[in-house]
DNA sequence: ATCCCGAGGG
DNA sequence: CCCTCTGGAT
């Protein structure tokens, strides 16, 4: 549908004026820091996340020493960012495939990093397109999927169906800067919740229903 | 009470 | 398809 990616085209121009720089959030300076910050990630702020990994990866810096760690003393060091059970085991096993399958490297394909235990397709696609400048897919986390809904790009609620809207409607080379920028837009002006709309760019083109603006002001 | 840059398991 | 995992923030 033309209309809706000429509509998707506003969306992404007036993105790139308010958040020009947008990218990920979280702190990392390596491929393995970042699959691991973004395992985290998950139901959780990157501020939170922000908070943990500098001890993470001082304890343990490669995926060789953490896939040796002992999970009670990684989920001590994870647990505010919630599901650390969980977490601890997916950061174990994904430590533990690095090691096996990739020689302690970060694989570069879609298909070699969902296979990592805690890695699924949009944290595959973030790995892809920030630690590599590799353009895989749009990243749908919850800001982009909520975000481009309330604004009518997609129907879906399901991610990979969404994904498969967005994909059609941006121009391959913008993929990466307007996930970006979606979830840049989500965190400062959008959230699920009292969301700013005074201040909000893309206003004309949410029908807002049943938003409720930020704020009753006291 | 509801949401946070999800993913795995039944 | 659903359910579960979990603490922190609003």
């Amino acid at each position: 549908m033309a209309a809706r990616a000429a509509r998707a085209a506003t969306i992404a121009d007036r993105l790139a004026v308010v958040h020009p720089g947008a990218s990920c959030s979280l702190d990392f300076d390596s491929p393995y820091q970042l699959v691991i910050a973004t395992i985290l990630s998950a139901q959780c702020t990157d501020k939170r996340v922000n908070l943990v990994t500098p001890q993470l990866f001082a304890r343990w810096p490669d995926p060789r020493s953490l896939a040796a760690a002992k999970p009670a003393q990684v989920e001590g060091v994870i647990r505010s960012t919630g599901f650390f059970r969980a977490k601890a085991k997916s950061l174990l096993g994904c430590a533990r495939g690095l090691v096996d399958r990739h020689g302690g490297e970060v694989p570069t394909t879609l298909e070699e990093l969902v296979r990592l235990p805690g890695v699924g397709r949009k944290t595959a696609n973030v790995v892809l397109g920030s630690a590599f400048g590799i353009t895989s897919g749009v990243v749908v986390d919850t800001h982009v999927g909520r975000i481009c809904r309330r604004l009518g790009l997609t129907k879906h609620t399901d991610a990979v169906r969404a994904e498969r809207d967005l994909v059609r409607l941006v121009p391959r080379d913008h993929w990466i800067g307007f996930s970006h920028r979606l979830i840049e837009h989500g965190r400062t002006v959008c959230p699920a919740r009292g969301p700013r709309c005074e201040q909000c760019p893309l206003a004309d083109l949410c029908p807002r229903v049943g938003v409720k603006t930020a704020r009753p002001a006291r």
